[in-house]
DNA sequence: GTTTGTGCAAATATTTTGCACTTGA
DNA sequence: TCAAGTGCAAAATATTTGCACAAAC
């Protein structure tokens, strides 16, 4: 089903290099520096795949730009990312996942997703 | 500062017909419905201003658009949204401000913001 | 060899913006 | 009057897709 190609193998290793959330583009230009020349189209199919499979986590900015960044750990969990610098930690939180569901469940609605993300500043960049 | 002209008028008026998200192309088609003549700019440069006074809600859907709606009520809250007919229940949640609050501190983050936002099937469509 | 992936360029879709013209206060 | 608002069409952004070609398995 799923082809090891050099394109994919470049972009899955390029994805590890940083534990910043990057967009397609910036990936792309990365690969660029690198030497590997991809097109933006692929990099584009190969991320869309890999947050398909869960291989990696997608985050949305407030302006709508994707960020993808190859998860640290398997399971459902949050970001708290710095808008300044763009540092992240990975959040879990069984009191919100409890608390979804509960007013989910409270309203009468069934199969309860949420999106959650924490954006503020971190300790450096509030010093800085 | 703010004017009220005939096509701000209509727009909130259009607005408080329902209680459903709509995009700005769906209030645009609204409009003209009703036979007003309203540049679709302009509709996008009044949601983007009573956004901005919020007036109105925005809900960003999975997909990248921007959905509005009348505010029912003026303080910060979350939504509810059913993934099938779009019904939207407002919800308040002190647990999760508090957890958004706790989880940033605990992480040396100032001025937490947070997106939460949360989606299932309501009673009505999983009847359906 | 066949099916899946790639590159490119063109297409989408949504939202924003420049600019000349209107209009509300 | 005259700053603020509008309309239109063009630009900007981010992402997707059609299609011919290349490459995994």
């Amino acid at each position: 089903m799923r082809r090891m190609t050099r394109q994919r193998a470049a972009i899955w290793d390029t994805l590890g290099q940083t534990d910043e959330f990057r967009s397609a583009q910036q990936l792309h230009d990365a690969l660029g520096a690198r030497g590997e020349s991809i097109g933006l189209a692929t990099v584009y199919r190969a991320l869309q795949a890999l947050a398909e499979s869960e291989d990696v986590d997608v985050l949305r900015t407030a302006d709508g730009e994707n960020l993808f960044r190859r998860c640290a750990r398997r399971e459902h969990h949050h970001h708290l990312v710095c808008r300044s610098c763009g540092r992240t930690v990975e959040i879990d939180g069984p009191t919100v996942e409890a608390w979804a569901a509960l007013v989910g469940e409270n309203h009468g609605f069934r199969d309860i997703e949420h999106t959650i993300e924490l954006f503020g500043t971190c300790e450096t960049c509030v010093q800085a």
